[in-house]
RNA sequence: GUGGACGUAGCUCAGCUGGUAGAGCACCCGGUUGUGGUCCGGGAUGUCGCGGGUUCGAGCCCCGUCGUUCACCCCA
């Protein structure tokens, strides 16, 4: 019997593993730059707050959700996406009692039954941020922003920002009915009516042409705007052109989750195929309070980190490996091995990053798996350097060599690595 | 969930109209009693995804299945 990964999951392993890591950091860093802190969450929850939170109607609840039984009779999920998790932790421990916006971020696995495919995974990785409590369109700004410098600090370049409203209540209610009176007048097929009926706004997605054609004239949400998501809007775009973050507005993007409010956005990568958006997110009114929270305002974000490291690779800017450790240590013979087990725990100590040549290969052999390790430095420890307490420092990268002695190596290497 | 393409060594792939499986890279050893990268010589490696069928004979043809991939759908 041989083994597999489940279907459709994303496994990353050396060399590979190392861009997914240096992937994860990077959109991590801009985040903690800003002042959001980590919840580390549970990766399955009460099916109930999905259905509730993200919405029955949508097709992540309706088909893609991973659900089971546990053995006390509860239904479990597991999550298929990351606000509403980390929401109902904010309300249960109730960060949203002190100082507002609450601020937090997340990072980890997510899961959706959906049929695989480059770029779509059963398992996948997100990083995504939280700001709960207050409405602010610079706020709604920052949160672009974040996003925006995680994907520049990769390298990304050929990616843009899509931005629109999807205003408040009041603004949808209005311009729903307008669109489901439009769209009863257009010539659909069976399978895109009952689309509709789920949510009219699927259909500004469709990626047929003669859909498109037809929904050219259909009634757009932003001319249905209440004065103050109107204003509010206006105010999100003002600070990013300031922030000189490039967008356009697209009165047709749609988002599949139900609760999204007022500011949405989208990061759509030029080089990815089908699944091409890298991140988005948007704002939600509701929320809180739909999953048994206070009534308070929300907005956040969530970047695919799969999907950064596949625009990363296509742009070709994931950064070769660097040095792996410092030294390499390369012990000749059983007592050599002992010696060197204490030096590299003493180096580790110092914060010198050490590895030893383990089994019995030749030296040549032992050096050529330093020469693929990337190791900075070598060092033989020998019969010699043993009696002598003298070894000889090779660094790799020009061949060059210098004594140093047991007692100095630290010191040694220490103002050897700063230099660099 | 629907449709198309593809599964051969660790990786990338070749394999003719069906005749008993190969290359490059990587790996190991040696050329140099204890110093890597280049070079030279040598070596190990496959249930040809899996299961069935057709055939004297299947990597090649047929069916099923699992997986990957592209698109739909959906979204990270």
């Amino acid at each position: 019997m041989k083994f597999q990964a489940p279907k459709g999951v994303s496994e990353y392993v050396p060399p590979r593993s190392r861009a997914f890591e240096w992937t994860r950091d990077t959109l991590l860093r801009s985040i903690k730059h800003s002042g959001y802190q980590l919840v580390e969450l549970p990766v399955f929850e009460d099916t109930e707050l999905f259905t509730r939170g993200v919405g029955a109607s949508t097709d992540v609840v309706s088909k893609e959700m991973y659900t089971f039984e546990d053995r006390g009779g509860r239904s479990i999920t597991l999550r298929p996406e990351g606000t509403v998790g980390a929401l109902r932790a904010v309300i249960e421990h109730g960060l949203d009692r002190g100082v507002l916006p609450a601020k937090v971020f997340y990072v980890g696995q997510f899961f959706r039954a959906e049929r695989p495919q480059a770029g779509r995974y059963r398992q996948f990785y997100s990083v995504g941020i939280e700001a709960v409590g207050v409405d602010d369109p610079a706020l709604d700004a920052e949160v672009i922003s974040i996003a925006y410098a995680g994907f520049r600090a990769l390298g990304l370049k050929q990616f843009h920002l899509d931005i629109t409203s999807l205003g408040d209540g009041q603004s949808r209610a209005a311009h729903k009915v307008d669109l489901v009176a439009f769209i009863k007048t257009l010539d659909l097929d069976e399978a895109t009516i009952v689309r509709a009926q789920l949510n009219p706004l699927r259909l500004f997605d469709d990626k047929r042409e003669e859909v498109r054609a037809m929904m050219a004239t259909a009634p757009i949400l932003l001319d249905y705007l209440s004065e103050s998501s109107r204003a509010h809007f206006l105010a999100v775009q003002s600070h990013l052109k300031a922030l000189e973050i490039p967008f356009s507005i697209n009165p047709r993007m749609v988002r599949g989750l139900d609760y999204y409010t007022g500011t949405t956005f989208e990061f759509v990568h030029d080089l990815l195929g089908a699944q091409s958006g890298i991140g988005g997110g948007g704002g939600y009114a509701g929320l809180m309070e739909e999953i048994g929270g206070q009534s308070l305002p929300g907005i956040g974000f969530g970047l695919g980190i799969d999907r950064a490291l596949l625009a990363a690779e296509a742009e070709n800017v994931v950064p070769t490996a660097e040095f792996a450790s410092d030294l390499y240590l390369i012990p000749l013979g059983a007592a050599a091995k002992s010696t060197a087990l204490i030096i590299s725990e003493s180096l580790r100590d110092s914060n010198i990053s050490c590895e030893i040549a383990f089994g019995d290969r030749s030296l040549k052999g032992a050096m050529k798996a330093a020469d693929k390790s990337r190791a900075r430095y070598v060092i033989v420890l020998g019969e010699s350097e043993l009696a002598s307490g003298e070894f000889e420092l090779k660094h790799m990268a020009s061949g060059s060599t210098s004594s140093v002695t047991l007692t100095s190596l630290v010191q040694t290497l220490q103002q050897a690595l700063s230099v660099i």
